[in-house]
DNA sequence: GCTTTGATATGACCAACATCATACTATGAA
DNA sequence: TTCATAGTATGATGTTGGTCATATCAAAGC
C-alpha cells in the first residue's frame, strides 16, 4: 500500500455521497459520470478504479442511500416510545422540507418510478431498502399491539411515498401542501397517533 | 389541402399513442424520436412537422394519457353506484394486471418521479391529470354522503400510487402481491366499502 | 533520493440522439 | 395529365456521454 490505507475508500465514498445526491435530484438518466466525478473534486478518468461502470454507481449508491437514510431512522428512534417515533416519522416525511430536498430525503419517493428501468442489480439493492423500512415501521406497530403490523406498515408506506411524489408533482403550492396535509391527517388516524402531532 | 383533411392529424395522433406507452414503458429520458416515429410507422424527420421538440411531444403525451385514462374511468363509472365505482377502480388499480402493464396503466404511477424533473409545461398538464383523478373520487365520496371528501381522495390516491409503485419495484413476486392485497384491503376499509370487493 | 506501485488525469473513440436543411412523394386541383 | 404543395424521408451536424488506453502524479520503502 503505497498511498494511505483509507484513501481509495474514502474516495469512492466521496463519489458515492455525490452520486446519491445527483441520482435523487435528477434520476438516473440524467446525471453523467463526468458531472459526478467533477463534483467529487476528480475527473472522469479514474471512474472505473472505483466502479465497473454506470450501472454500478447507480446500483452502490442506492445501497448507500438506504444505508444512510435506515442509520438515520434507527438512531432518531433509539429508545423512545414507538408511537412518537412513528409520529415524528410521518411528520418528518410528509413535511415541506422533506419534499424540498429530494436529494438527501428518501430513495423511494425520489426515484420510484425509475427503478421498474433499471437493472436486476439495483432494483434488488433497491427492495431490500424498502423493505427494511416496512419491517421498521412494522416492529413499532407490533411494538404498539397492533395484531396486523406487516399489512399496516405496507399500507403505511405506500401512503407515505405516493402522498409525497404527488405533493412533488403538484405545481401549485397550495395543493401541495393540501396533499400533504391530508395524508399525514389520514395516517395520524389509521395509526392511532393521535395524541403526539 | 393535398392530402385528406384529417391525415396529419391522425398521423398525430398515432405518434402520441406511441410516445404515450413508450414513455411510461421507458421513462422520458430512454425515448428517442427515431424510436417513437419508427414504432409509428415513420422516420424522425417527419417530427417537427407535428412538434416543436421533444420536449414538447412528451409535454402533449402527457395529456394524451390522462385524456385516454380519464375517459375509460368517466365511460366505465356511467350510471353505476358510487360505492361501486371506487371499489372497482381500487380493484383494478392494484391489480396484478395493472403492475404489470406499466406501459397502458396510470401515468401517475409510471412517471411520478420524472415530473419533478421535466419542464413547466409538462408538470402544469400533469398536475391536471392529478387533480381530475382526485376531484373524480372525491366525487364518488361526497355522493356517498363522506364530509370529508377531498381529504380522503387525495389520501386515497396517494396510497394508490404509492402502493402501485412499490409493487413494480419489488423484485420478489410474493412481496409485491402482499403489497398490492395490503392497500387493497386498507382502501376498502377506509373508504366503507366492505359489501363490494 | 530513487524506485515502485497504486491513484488519478488526459485525451480519444464510438455510439446515441436531438435538430435541421434539403430532397422526395403522394394527392387533389386545374 | 400536369402542377403545386402538404406530408414524409434522407442525410448531415453538433453534442453529449460512457468507456478505455495511456500518461502522470503521489507516497511509502530501500
Amino acid at each position: 500500500m503505497r498511498y494511505d490505507k483509507a484513501h481509495k475508500q474514502k474516495t469512492r465514498e466521496r463519489v458515492l455521497d455525490v452520486a446519491a445526491r445527483a441520482i435523487r435530484a435528477a434520476g438516473p438518466d440524467r446525471i453523467g459520470v463526468a458531472g459526478v466525478m467533477a463534483e467529487a473534486g476528480l475527473t472522469h478518468g479514474g471512474f472505473y478504479a472505483h466502479f465497473a461502470s454506470k450501472d454500478a454507481l447507480i446500483a452502490d449508491a442506492i445501497e448507500h442511500m438506504f444505508d444512510q437514510a435506515r442509520t438515520r431512522l434507527v438512531e432518531s428512534a433509539a429508545g423512545k416510545d414507538p408511537a412518537r417515533v412513528l409520529a415524528a416519522y410521518v411528520a418528518f416525511y410528509l413535511s415541506k422540507a422533506h419534499r424540498d430536498a429530494c436529494e438527501s430525503g428518501c430513495p423511494i419517493a425520489a426515484l420510484a418510478a425509475d427503478l421498474p428501468r433499471l437493472p436486476a442489480d439495483a432494483r434488488r439493492k433497491f427492495s431490500r431498502g424498502v423493505g427494511h423500512l416496512t419491517d421498521f415501521i412494522a416492529a413499532q406497530l407490533r411494538a404498539l399491539g397492533r395484531s396486523d403490523a406487516p399489512a399496516l406498515a405496507r399500507s403505511t408506506v405506500a401512503e407515505l411515498v405516493g402522498a409525497l411524489s404527488i405533493a412533488r408533482i403538484e405545481t401549485d403550492n397550495e395543493q401541495s401542501d393540501a396533499i400533504l396535509a391530508a395524508s399525514k391527517h389520514a395516517l395520524i388516524r389509521r395509526l392511532e397517533l393521535e395524541t403526539e402531532t
